[in-house]
DNA sequence: GTGAAAGCGCTAACAT
DNA sequence: ATGTTAGCGCTTTCAC
């Protein structure tokens, strides 16, 4: 392992004191062009570059976002952090990324490893920890983004993007309506789920609107993948086989619908509706073409660096709570 | 923003040194278990927890992994991180993530950006930069994993992991073959791409061993994507209207074949057989499921975690080149 | 325009 | 078993 070079390394090199290194390398006033360039070419030829790790112990700067979220593996997910990723880096800024795997625990475990590495701002995907909690962690950090979840407390360090759920919901069962169906279920994913709630508000109250009566044998909790998907369906459709459209929790919970009526012998769209949330990448190949709710993702990861990065820049109108509408895609399953 | 204690805090508030608490802190020995206890307990109650930008300026070890990947976005790299996530969640690191969008000046910066944050180890997902830049960048790190890149040149500090493509190409048309097909094309991929490489050797071995005469007309060089493959396609029907089988640089181009079949009204397999590489989720779910080459970059990822952790053991024998078989799924594309 | 001193929060090495 | 000293590589503050 090479040693790198160090500050006074150049310093020594160019017979100046450290002070003058970094100004130089900071391009800070209070040197003349002459020295300035002297340094940096120095600088440059010894191949020296500012430590990160020394310079955030001095500042209590680091220029590193942490991104936490349950899982890179989910497009819905690896779209934010893409999102976020493009802006980051035009900002100078870095990622670290952290995994929840959808454990509480593991979010804990996943801040505290944020607070280590003193990370200044933090873009929390779906956390489910107790605001309690969340607070005592996010309160060192400079300022903290949370995607898909509402404040409990309002703050001036902690911004909300939020994916209006409800809309989306509505959007769906409104097309399904006017479709004629009645018999509608909801395959409405986890339990704790924040989305959850806000599609099965979103749910009840279109249903309420098209004057469908609400039957809760109608609304499966499952988890958010493809078996999950599947084996809802498999026992909806056990106890009522006269169902004739489905509102997935998300696209893959969809799949898993789809995998399910072809056990069944049960054709799509025709006997059997189906509409996705999130239009990952697959829902438009897929056949038949998965019609979902779509938000969009990159957009959103996008928007969390920006609001930070108004923050850190100290502009003055951020709006801290945004929420993005989601649109209907209609292709062929429903 | 709170102020995080420190170490001295819990110093004075338990009336011990510094190094008694750091002691503490890391389990090391030369402390009285009362001592100790209480310590602990005191950090506890005022929330302390080490700095760890400042242990690592102090021991020049970050417990952190650099991953830099071409696109977090993409399937086959998002299993990858998911892997490495998974190891380096069990050893106690953290991982940093940098992206560089197939862009080989973004890969210099990364690899600028995880020096500066001083990480203990890198994996480099497909690097396209020459052996000398990578090496120049390496040579600071404790150890690092080429994944899908051949070494240059032997180093001690530097294992790769290789999917042989080679194999799974013959595999593929080895299989093409036996269904008797002789007009056999293959949509490349991106000119610059290792694998391409070496997946078009595995194409030419194949076919001389199964007496297909080479034509290089039927090789397409295309970009990595659906719309990459959808083009290529198009073009390839056009002047060849007679190819009856595609192999294609990975799932996402196969699909873009997909989409131009359809439109020029060819069924598949049955007029064109199609043959995919990595498996993504996508290709067991999209009709017709896509037959395709696939290595476990799950593995790939929790192997290349693995043999840091084997380095930083002082573990003896570490397998330095590792490379994974692909298998070939058999679906109904081909 | 330039530099010296002190300190960020921690640990390695050396006392006691 | 516990403490002291020095230093990791940088920046802030203040002096010249």
């Amino acid at each position: 392992m090479e040693k790198r070079p160090t500050i006074s390394d150049v310093a020594r090199e160019a017979s100046v004191s450290l002070m003058s290194v970094s100004r130089a390398m900071n391009n800070r006033p209070g040197l003349s062009d002459k020295t300035r360039k002297r340094i940096l070419d120095i600088a440059n030829q010894l191949g020296y570059r500012p430590s990160g790790v020394a310079r955030a112990l001095a500042t209590n700067r680091s220029f590193t976002v942490g991104l936490m979220m349950p899982d890179v593996t989910n497009p819905f997910f690896s779209q934010i952090a893409k999102g976020a990723e493009d802006v980051a880096y035009s900002m100078g800024y870095n990622l670290f990324l952290v995994n929840t795997d959808e454990d509480i625990e593991r979010e804990k475990i996943a801040l505290n490893s944020l607070l280590d590495k003193q990370v200044d701002g933090a873009i929390l995907c779906s956390p489910r920890l107790p605001w309690e909690q969340i607070l005592k962690h996010i309160s060192h950090f400079q300022f903290t983004v949370l995607i898909n979840r509402e404040l409990d407390e309002p703050r001036s360090d902690c911004a909300t993007i939020n994916i209006d759920d409800t809309f989306g919901a509505k959007l769906a069962i409104e097309h399904l309506s006017n479709r004629g169906h009645k018999k509608i279920a909801f395959l409405a994913g986890p339990d704790e789920s924040t989305s959850r709630k806000r599609r099965l508000r979103g749910f009840m109250q279109a249903l309420e609107y098209h004057k469908i009566p609400y039957d809760e044998n109608l609304v499966l909790t499952c988890s958010s993948d493809m078996a999950g998907g599947f084996k809802a369906a498999t026992t909806l459709f056990s106890n009522h086989d006269d169902i004739t459209a489905i509102l997935a929790y998300n696209d893959m919970v969809a799949f898993g619908v789809f995998q399910a009526c072809e056990e069944l012998g049960k054709t799509i769209p025709d006997q059997v509706a189906v509409i996705g949330f999130d239009d990952i990448p697959l829902a438009s190949i897929i056949k038949p073409k998965l019609s979902t709710v779509r938000a969009n993702k990159r957009e959103l990861g996008q928007r969390a660096m920006r609001v930070f990065q108004a923050f850190i820049d100290g502009n003055e109108d951020i709006t801290m709570d945004q929420t993005i509408l989601p649109s209907l895609v209609l292709r062929k399953s429903a």
